[in-house]
RNA sequence: GCCCGAGUGGUGGAAUGGCAGACACGGCGGAUUCAAAAUCCGCUGCUCGAAAGGGCGUGUGGGUUCGACUCCCACCUCGGGCACCA
């Protein structure tokens, strides 16, 4: 439809606020930000304490941070900003409200997706990378955050990722001291043992007789980076290594849903595993949302119980087990090994044992423990086809076979500790080599598990605990009196579970056969990827191992290389290939490490993902310092809390996605402990408040083939929806271009302005929780914010149009309601509550405007001050032209009078048997005695109290009256 | 399977023991307009009633209480996490 009449009148004020002022308002006050260099913010001392804002660091300091992003060649869409707006409606109210705010975005740029795109157009991952992230700060600039620029480090950048790199060399060169329960520098370990103060732990020789290659190999085995060997999560879709942390549960990756397969490979790892307790207990002082709490207590997945030793029968070597329930010892009636246990090659004799002694012929027990593998002629052949068939089962497949219970007899027997039982020992594959020791004594009586494996193969299962009466015959997991457990030195029996542990552990720990353990589901971090697009290892490698660069090396920079990719395959067992070993001019280096010039080849892998994003707030917090990471005395002011004292977590206020809740904060958490550990840094954690924003989603909408339309072409009407004349299905799902749903926050600054665009995304709801984008009801906000400018400007002129008189008592007491319920709202993250009062006083206000033609200054100022941490852009020019000069980024926010909180009368309803019958209007500080009187004089209430007996008054002051009545 | 979280009008949501549905969208009616709307005003949970007024109503069923969206128990549905973790 076209309107191309030459009469159209438009007859819009000229003044009216709408998208074309709002983008011309934005643009001028963007840019006035920029040349005022209005958000630097100033450190204490050193390093970027700049005018104009130096003074502002004598305020306590506020530190606030997004989870930033990576800049994906996408650009944002609508959803992308929505906890950058929160933080930056958080940072501008605390700027007003006295604080020294660090806010800033940096960008998380290395990964993958560039990496790719490398691969296929041959694009240097550099360049891609270079382009979105000036689209990325195009996109964020036009929101109007109010981030300090010289603070918004990248991950890419090389003068950041020399400090990653300097990190990692401070975690190589550091050991965990159990007894000090903190890292130290290996240079102290090697004082100490040359010094004997501390022996080593290693059943090797005495330090004093080692040679210098068996002392570097002990110390580089207690480093926490090394390089370890053990089953990897190898990816070959990806053509890298992944952590544990990137694997779904069905054996995929995270990026891509590639299949990913356990292979025993070389590569750095980081033991993280050594500060599990201290993630654990530390989780405690944190204000995190108990749900994330709850998923790092599950990961870590810390349990206690006991390691006892089971001796193999004509083996010296014992085979030692975690338990949770040592209890139930005396029920062990059998043990398992993981598939790939160490042990079991050892324990496997060359025959099938005869079994005449050991079981009933008669009913073939032996034969059943066989299983379908014990056709084999020996076992050792067994273990070989069970091994075989056991690794051909892919994760998923191990997973979905519905639990089925396979394994097969070693041929070998232990020896129950507590009964001198002889128990037949087996492999199956649902012993995780993974968990605890990679073998468990099974106690079919109380685990489910071992009772369907003791089915299965028809072994015995002894009770040890009495179950309750009518229990229906399988396992019995709960609480209960033991029974069957006693030998000459210790009875459990008719003890409780708890009690019967103590005992036992107790026993265990006497005759040496085992002791109280805890035991831990989280495994060191997997720390090296084969890829390109990442930060390289400081590290280069003689013949005996890796050395570590010395600081003065660094950084080491990524050399340039013609491919790329890493080397992807559908081939489980293809192997690792990391694209760095193809840039020959560079593996090969010559350097003195001390000894001479002498050739090395540098480490090939490089960091993941994870490492740039482990430590980039602190960096936030002294960017441009060329001597350290991050200034101490820096470091110190931005760690301490408003009393003066060193917090516990840098960060005081931390937003982001709820998908980084094991990841990313579990990885940096451990980063910061060891910084801690090492005297980096001064506080414990780096995230003290961590805010999970939800999702923004989208509807989207399919056709009668399937196919996805394009959504902002679908019509509705009376709830059904219609796309080029034919009718579509609603969805609702993630935004992308997959399912055509894509609103970008360039749309909605052209179309509303980002003003507009940012109070609505606060406005939909609360921020933790998920929900739909709706382009319609972003009028709503637009509209407001017109209102509130008629309400301060003349339409027609463009002037201020408020009134020097003094605002109506009505109109003062609701200005200063909202400012108290904003005072609570802005520090509780509740913006969309503080936008609907808002809402509320600028409706007041236009009535009162209506009426008397002008707003009254001292309420028009308010609210301009109140809106400015939403609506920036708008608040700064009415508060312009109202004749203010300069920024109201650091004008004090609004406070409320107390005495105008307090209204002199107040409605008070009034219920009969708890249905309200009428509503009173009394003095608010009426008491009891006379709000009961008052009550039953209401005409209203007395109709329905005549003839009527009253059994009881209920009189709550202020609040309400309630009478229960019976006829 | 286990562990968390959430279910309120046509829609997004508000209310954390005391008037359910604030605020906003949409809808309806009106103003303005040749016509419009990213303008202004009014109404808008469902239902019975001409009205006055009444009844019902926060996933379902029970309970505690003078009073429950709110607390307790059981269940249903949806979302998320973990998943043979000994």
């Amino acid at each position: 439809m076209t309107n191309d009449s030459e009469s159209d009148v438009d007859d819009t004020p000229v003044h009216r606020y709408g998208a074309a002022l709002a983008r011309s308002i934005e643009a001028k006050w963007q840019d006035r930000w920029e040349t005022d260099r209005t958000f630097w913010t100033p450190n204490p001392a050193g390093r970027l304490l700049d005018e104009p804002n130096a003074d502002r660091a004598a305020l306590p300091k506020l530190f606030v941070l997004d989870m930033f992003p990576y800049p994906s060649g996408a650009g944002l869409h609508v959803g992308h900003p929505l906890g950058f707006i929160g933080t930056d409606v958080y940072a501008r109210f605390q700027r007003m409200n006295g604080h020294n705010v660090l806010h800033a975005m940096g960008m998380d740029a290395f990964g993958l997706p560039a990496e790719q795109y490398a691969v296929q157009t041959g694009t240097h991952p550099a360049v891609t990378t270079e382009a979105n992230i000036t689209t990325y700060r195009r996109q964020l600039r036009q929101l109007g955050l109010g981030h300090d620029p010289r603070r918004g480090v990248s991950t890419t950048d090389v003068h950041y990722y020399r400090w990653t790199q300097w990190i990692f060399l401070q975690i190589f060169n550091a050991w965990y001291d159990r007894s000090a329960d903190r890292a130290r520098h290996v240079d102290e370990l090697d004082a100490e043992l040359g010094a004997g103060t501390r022996l080593p732990d290693d059943d090797g020789a005495p330090w004093a007789e080692r040679n210098a290659l068996e002392r570097r190999a002990y110390i580089d085995s207690k480093r926490l980076a090394y390089v370890g060997e053990a089953p990897v999560n190898w990816c070959p879709g990806l053509g890298t290594v992944l952590a544990n942390e990137e694997v779904t549960a069905d054996g995929r990756s995270e990026r891509g849903n590639f299949p990913v397969y356990k292979r025993p490979l070389k590569q750095w790892m980081m033991r993280i595993t050594e500060y599990a307790d201290r993630l654990l207990a530390d989780l405690d002082d944190l204000d995190w949302t108990e749900s994330i709490k709850l998923m790092q207590r599950n990961w870590i997945g810390r349990s206690e119980g006991a390691r006892v030793d089971f001796e193999v029968v004509g083996h010296d070597q014992a085979i030692s087990v975690f338990t949770t329930r040592p209890d139930t010892l005396f029920g062990a009636t059998y043990m398992v090994l993981a598939p790939e246990h160490d042990l079991v090659d050892h324990i496997v004799p060359n025959d099938w044992p005869d079994g005449s002694d050991l079981v009933d012929v008669d009913t073939g027990r032996l034969g059943n423990w066989r299983g379908v593998f014990g056709a084999a002629r020996t076992p050792a052949e067994a273990v070989h086809a069970y091994r075989e068939f056991a690794a051909a089962k892919s994760d998923l497949e191990r997973t979905s076979d519905s639990r089925e219970k396979t394994g097969v007899f070693t041929g070998a027997f232990a020896i129950n500790p507590t009964n001198g039982a002889v128990i037949p020992i087996f492999i199956a594959d649902y012993v995780l080599m993974g968990y605890g020791t990679g073998a468990i004594m099974a106690v079919p009586a109380q685990d489910e598990r071992d009772w369907e494996f003791a089915e299965a193969f028809d072994l015995p299962i002894l009770r040890t605990v009495q179950p309750p009466d009518g229990w229906d015959g399988k396992a019995f997991a709960g609480d209960g009196p033991a029974i069957n457990s006693h030998n000459d030195a210790v009875n459990l029996d008719g003890l409780g579970v708890a009690d019967a542990k103590r005992t036992i552990i107790q026993w265990l720990e006497t005759t040496g056969a085992g002791e109280g353990t805890v035991n831990y589901k989280l495994r060191d971090w997997l720390f090296s990827r084969q890829r390109y697009w990442g930060e390289p290892f400081p590290i280069v490698y003689d013949e005996h191992g890796p050395r570590a660069l010395p600081e003065s090396m660094l950084p080491v920079e990524l050399p340039e290389i013609a491919d790329f990719a890493p080397t992807t395959s559908d081939d489980p067992d293809a192997l690792p290939a990391p694209p760095l070993a193809r840039a020959e001019q560079w593996v090969d280096v010559e350097l003195d490490l001390g000894e001479g010039p002498r050739v090395y080849r540098r480490e090939v892998n490089t960091m993941p993902q994870w490492a740039g994003s482990c430590w980039y707030y602190l960096r936030y917090l002294d960017p441009t310092n060329e001597d350290a990471m991050v200034d101490r005395s820096t470091e110190q002011y931005w760690s301490r809390t408003p009393d003066g004292q060193l917090g516990n977590g840098t960060v005081d206020l931390y937003v982001g996605g709820v998908e980084h809740a094991v990841l990313h904060l579990l990885y940096s958490r451990f980063w910061h402990k060891v910084l801690y550990d090492l005297g980096w840094v001064s506080t414990p954690e780096p995230f003290q408040r961590l805010y999970n924003q939800g999702y923004i989603q989208a509807y989207a909408y399919t056709d009668e083939r399937g196919m996805y339309v394009e959504a902002s072409e679908v019509d509705e009407r009376d709830s059904t929806f219609w796309h080029d004349g034919v009718e579509v299905k609603r969805e609702y799902g993630k935004i992308g271009k997959s399912l055509k749903n894509v609103v970008t926050p360039d749309e909605m600054c052209e179309d509303y302005g980002a003003d507009t665009f940012r109070m609505y995304e606060m406005f939909m709801g609360p921020l933790d929780q998920s929900r739909p984008w709706n382009t319609r009801d972003v009028v709503g906000v637009h509209r407001f914010l017109q209102r509130l400018w008629r309400n301060c400007i003349d339409e027609s002129t463009g002037a201020a149009r408020v009134s020097e008189a003094s605002a109506p008592d009505e109109l003062r007491r609701a200005l200063h309601k909202t400012i108290d319920a904003l005072r609570t709202d802005y520090p509780a993250l509740g913006f969309n509550t503080a936008i609907a009062r808002l809402f509320e006083l600028n409706n007041a206000l236009t009535k009162h405007v209506e009426a008397a033609g002008a707003a009254p200054r001292e309420v028009a100022e308010a609210m301009i001050l109140m809106v400015a941490p939403l609506a920036p852009h708008v608040a700064e020019e009415l508060w312009e032209r109202m004749g203010n000069h300069g920024s109201l980024a650091y004008s004090s926010f609004p406070v409320a009078d107390p005495t105008l909180l307090i209204d002199d009368t107040v409605e008070v309803p009034c219920q009969i048997n708890g249905k309200v019958r009428a509503k009173l209007v009394v003095a608010a500080d009426i008491d009891a005695t006379a709000l009961e009187a008052a009550a039953k004089a209401d005409p209203k209430v007395a109709e329905h109290l005549a003839g009527k007996t009253i059994v009881k008054a209920i009189v709550v002051p202020g609040r309400l009256v309630n009478f229960v009545i019976k006829p």
